[in-house]
Parts: structure tokens; C-alpha cells; sequence
DNA sequence: GCTAAAACTTACCATTTGGTAAATATTGTG
DNA sequence: CACAATATTTACCAAATGGTAAGTTTTAGC
């Protein structure tokens, strides 16, 4: 079998390998920005991180915010899609909202640096991202919103804040990622292990239903 | 009456000029490290602020370090002190957890500069206070699952993961300072109010109090 | 192999960084 | 007023900052 016209996955294709570095340029930056803020890291931290040059990223990348810009766009994505999973399972609130727990945490697990990145642009008063926040998270909010007040006009579940019942599942779950250090420390474990996102997220869904739940278990 | 030899209100003394001064670096400081984190704020940034010039922070404060060890300090103090009052509160959950939740909640409101600079400095992993958690925080977590086991024991709660309820009251409380910003963008308002703050308070003492008792009120 | 596009490097730049050293100004007290 | 302690400014510094401009190497398709 002679080389095809459109090489095959033996030898890397250009394209691949473009996207393949733009990924590493990612995850890189993803690291620093969650560790030392946008303001702390440098183009050079990063392309070092890298192994290329300051100058080959913004060859990828126009400029250091849309480098950052990427990276918000990230998680950003997948939170979005578990807010919209609720609607989606708006005919069982207990499992909705065990799976949004659920969902939230794995993803604390997985991707720590994501939401430490997004933290701190928030803390930061989300100088880049408020018109995403307002265009994107506002209504993803109203729709899961208008879904907890269903459930309560059906009876299915009491009438909750259901605003603040989400500031606090947003707070809970992504805390085990900003303030894993944190945790760890009070722990005295060196990380975060499955039994304790597991332990965490009983307590959570315990919490969750108690309030939200008209049915006892 | 002449000017007696110490002098009186009339024209502020020496001293009283330094520890002005130098609550107002520390205030500036705050302001500045918790929007943009340490490595994202210079002391002559701070300086300008302030309205002085940087090198007379220095004469203030040996290092940029420092300042920002002062700051972190404020805030774990009080957040410590809120600690405690559960463990004197102990001959009652009820009002123990309230109060908890009460001050901490009124903190975010009062100090949200202060939370969010602790807030980055778990989040970069707690470089620069990891020692102080360990000392400070760890030892008042455990007097506060003490005073849960005990009640557990007493029959007055229902035994739960103190550890992983007190993360969650952290990272709930402290939201209401360190996203505010998205907590406003999405409730579509300039800035939280009293109100909100009230909502919140009702919602978080109604979750906790819904799974920490065993008296339904 | 040839050529053009894509990928990467070298050189450079004005500005800012935290910090040191030293000079100057201001203040309290005898 | 004098003098010493306190407070503030001026002058520097080597290193790092984000970004531009221009060059060089590598690759894909003919």
C-alpha cells in the first residue's frame, strides 16, 4: 500500500500538528492562569511550559487575551451544558439535581485548573467575560429557574431561591476545585481521592433534596 | 489652654500619621491584590493609589511579600474567630450554625476585598500560606467536628460529615464576595443588597439546619 | 525537485518589575 | 534654635514584560 494521496496516521499530518500544539499551548496556559492569574503569568512562562517560543504562541495565539479568552470559553461550555441537562430531566428533580451534583463535581475532579481559571476571572470582577456571563449564564439560569418553579407549582418540590440554591451548588461544587489546596491541607492529605468527592457529594445531595424535596425518601 | 506637650487631636501626631498611612496601603493593597491577584499587582500600582511613591511602601513594608502576608492575616483572623463561636455556642446547633452563617455571610458583604485575595491565594494553591492553614485552620476545624460529634452524640443532630458541611458553608458564604460579579451580572443587578444577602442567609440556614437537626422546628 | 504556504526563530523595543542606596525633607524634643 | 529620629524622594539597577518586524526553516502538493 503506497502512501495515499491524504497521508495516513503514520507519519503526523500538518494540521494535526498544529492542532495537537495549540492544545498543549492550552493546557499549558490553563495550568498557569489558574495558578498565578492572568496578570501573574507571562508569554515566556507559558512557551517555555511549552517548549517552543514566546514568539511561536503568538503565532497560534494573536495575543495574550485571546489565549486567556480560549481558555474561559472552555469551561464555560460544560458548565453550561449541565445547567441545561436540569431542563432536560425536568420530569425527575431528584435525579436532575443528582446529576447536576454529580456532574458538577467529576468535573472538579477532572478539570481542576478549568475552574480555578474561571474563579479568578471572576473574582476579578470579570473584566473579560461579563458579557458572555450576561449573554450565556443569565439565561441558563432563568430557564433552570422557570424549571424549579414547575416543580413547585406541580408540588413536587417546595418553592426554593432557586437563584441562590444554584449560587450555592456553583459555590459547593467548584470549591472542591479553587479551594483544593485548601481542603487538602484540613484534611492533612496531600489530594483530593474519590471517596472524597464521594463523601462530598452525599452530603451535597442530602443537602439538596432535604430542601428541595416534598417527598420524604 | 496652651498646646500641651503631648499634643492633643488638633494636629494629628507622628504616630498617628504612620498607622494612618499604613491602613491605607493595606486597604489599597487589598483592593489591588484581590482583583488582580499578587502577581498581577505592582507596588507602585498600590503606591499611586495610596498617593504616594513606591519606595515609601518599602519604608512600610519591607517587601511586596509582606504587604500581602498583612492582608492575608486580617482576614483569617476574623474568619477563625467565627470558627470558635461554634464551639462557644456548642449548648446550642441552632444558633451556633445561624450565627456561623450570619457573620460569615456578613463578612462577604462587609469585607468582599478581603475574601477574595484569600480567595486567590487558595486557588494559586496556598504558596505563600499553607503553614498558616495547617497551624490555624486545620486545628479550629477539628474543635469545630468535635462540637458536631458531640451533638450527634447527644442525640440533638443527626450525625453528618462535619468536614465536608463546613467546606460547604465556606465556600458558600465566601461566593457572595469572591463571584459576586456573576452573581450580579445574572440577577441583572449593578451591585447585592441587603435583600439578597437576606435570601441567601434564609436559604443556607434552611439547607443546613434541614440536614444537621433532628427537632424539625 | 520546485514553489508557495506554514511553522518557527532571531532581533529588537519601549515600558515596567521589585528592590537597593543614598540624599533630602519633616518632625518631635531638649 | 539645634539635633536626632522619622519620613519621603531621587537616582539607579538588572531582569522581565507584551508585542512588532523580519528573517529562516520545514512541509505539502505539483
Amino acid at each position: 500500500m503506497p502512501k495515499s494521496n491524504r497521508p495516513g496516521p503514520a507519519r503526523e499530518r500538518r494540521s494535526d500538528t498544529r492542532e495537537r500544539l495549540e492544545q498543549e499551548i492550552l493546557e499549558a496556559a490553563k495550568r498557569l492562569f489558574a495558578q498565578r492569574g492572568y496578570g501573574g503569568v507571562s508569554l515566556d512562562h507559558i512557551a517555555r511550559e511549552v517548549g517552543t517560543a514566546k514568539q511561536n504562541l503568538l503565532y497560534y495565539f494573536s495575543s495574550k487575551e485571546s489565549l486567556y479568552r480560549r481558555v474561559l470559553h472552555g469551561v464555560l461550555d460544560v458548565w453550561l451544558s449541565y445547567m441545561a441537562a436540569i431542563a432536560h430531566n425536568a420530569d425527575d428533580p431528584e435525579m436532575a439535581l443528582r446529576k447536576y451534583i454529580a456532574g458538577k463535581l467529576r468535573f472538579s475532579r477532572e478539570h481542576p485548573f478549568d475552574s480555578r481559571v474561571y474563579a479568578n476571572e471572576v473574582i476579578a470582577g470579570a473584566p473579560l467575560f461579563a458579557q458572555e456571563i450576561r449573554d450565556r449564564v443569565l439565561p441558563a439560569l432563568q430557564a433552570d429557574i422557570a424549571v424549579f418553579n414547575r416543580w413547585a407549582e406541580l408540588g413536587v418540590c417546595r418553592p426554593v431561591d432557586a437563584a441562590h440554591l444554584m449560587v450555592v451548588l456553583w459555590a459547593s461544587t467548584q470549591a472542591y476545585a479553587d479551594f483544593a489546596s485548601q481542603i487538602c491541607l484540613v484534611l492533612g492529605k496531600a489530594e483530593l481521592e474519590a471517596p472524597d468527592f464521594d463523601a462530598a457529594e452525599a452530603l451535597l445531595v442530602d443537602m439538596v433534596l432535604r430542601t428541595v424535596l416534598t417527598t420524604t425518601a
